[in-house]
DNA sequence: TGATATAATCAAACATATTGAAACATAAAC
DNA sequence: GTTTATGTTTCAATATGTTTGATTATATCA
């Protein structure tokens, strides 16, 4: 059978069935589950399925929106943890400013028993959630969108960023260093970051304990220009202690 | 049975019987408690349900919150094919520019095969998706995004429109009149279109049938001043008699 | 045709996710 | 308060997924 005959037949087995397992489809076709998870990544790739842990499931939607599948993202408890800490500083009625990226997302997610927030968000995931799921009024800060991260950026974006105030800036960043400072790999990026913080009556840095030691291109400031630093308790003894020489605010979860 | 599907029969079950209790459900599927507990401390994350003690309960919340079931698309159908005709209208490298909704959403879906687009959109979902799927230039205009719809409007989303030019608007609308033309409930939404008009050299108006004869408050524009209007075959023959008599271009799909 | 490149497939090694059982913690019931 | 039921945490076992390299089939071109 040809490969592309055995998908068009997965494909209408999975419309008849609504779903499939890995398993039943290498029976029914006769070749190996890897030959079946390929064509499944396949057919997902072309949105007609959405592929899940043993198997596949039509593409769509349901009665209730279930997320079908959760990007895998690195150190995802400690940002969970990070995320808690970071809303029990939010208070009902503020307005708070959120980075784009996975940690500040946890962060959008545990707002929910908040009242009366004004959200801003450069992130385009992160403001379709909070459209979708609160009552809050949500702000995005427009701009060139980056691929796959959902992040703009950009002159727009700075300029959006530099008409509004806001309580609290939360901040994440992938490269954190005790002499450079916080760095990113462009000048866009590290200027948006910049008038998140100059936006802010309080800015907090959130960012897991992996990203300390790194540096990239473009630096946005040191680590002193942060009212807080939120990262998790694996972090080295020894980096800990110099941050505390240096006298930074920082808070270990 | 997969894991999703599962939690899918979970959702279903509890949505049907109001709740459940650990129990029951691991009797029913044939699983451990703990794998319920889990299922359900997931469907709680989703704010789907609310945990109580020894089950769960439908989150009642959720009945105010669901403008699933109303937002189950009308007019699915009609919208698959207007947006069908708008790809066609799209050239490879061109700029294009999408205004929220979901028969724009159908065509941001449609764009796969394009090659080097420039993708302007107000819709985070539409900017977030592209974003996920895509390898296009992804702007979104951002501002005040509105919940449910994800569509940015007020100032600065007109500021952003007012500095772009573009090839192609694909603008919808939920009500047009042959006399009163184009209508939105707010000045701040006209606005929005207004700009979205006014930034494209060539301007089209998708929209299904339905929403002819329909007039809100605020006026965009008229009928004329888009360069084609795609709309379904289920438009009456009257309504099409008048807009040929007034030489407006209209395609009907 | 024969030689070479390309694509599809499989199997094995390794990585990750899911699950259930046991130990421990907490809440409800009496 | 004590008891009982329920919930949580942790760990190990199993199931599933991914990556890699070898093998075979298919396509391409001199």
């Amino acid at each position: 059978m040809l490969q592309i005959e055995r998908r068009h037949l997965i494909m209408k087995y999975i419309e008849e069935n609504k779903s499939a397992t890995v398993e039943e489809l290498a029976k029914n076709f006769d070749v190996s589950t890897m030959t079946i998870r390929r064509d499944l990544q396949y057919l997902e790739d072309n949105n007609l399925i959405v592929r899940t842990h043993g198997g596949a499931i039509l593409n769509t939607k349901l009665d209730i929106e279930i997320p079908l599948k959760e990007k895998r993202v690195r150190n995802k408890e400690e940002k969970k943890r990070i995320a808690q800490y970071a809303v029990s500083l939010v208070k009902d009625g503020q307005t708070i400013l959120l980075d784009a990226g996975t940690t500040t997302m946890e962060i959008a997610k545990r707002l929910k028993d908040k009242k009366d927030l004004t959200i801003v968000t450069s992130d385009v995931f992160i403001a379709g959630y909070l459209a979708r799921n609160h009552k809050f009024r949500v702000f995005c800060t427009g701009g060139h969108v980056q691929n796959m991260v959902g992040a703009c950026i950009g002159p727009g974006t700075s300029e959006f960023l530099r008409n509004i105030n806001v309580d609290i800036s939360f901040i994440g960043t992938s490269s954190i260093d005790l002499e450079k400072g916080i760095t990113t790999p462009t000048f866009e990026k590290a200027d948006v970051k910049k008038q998140m913080i100059k936006a802010a009556g309080k800015s907090v840095l959130v960012t897991d304990s992996s990203k300390f030691g790194i540096t990239k291109f473009a630096k946005i400031c040191d680590l002193e220009d942060f009212d807080l630093i939120i990262t998790d308790n694996k972090l080295p003894a020894s980096i800990l202690k110099e941050l505390e020489k240096l006298e930074i605010n920082i808070k270990l979860v």
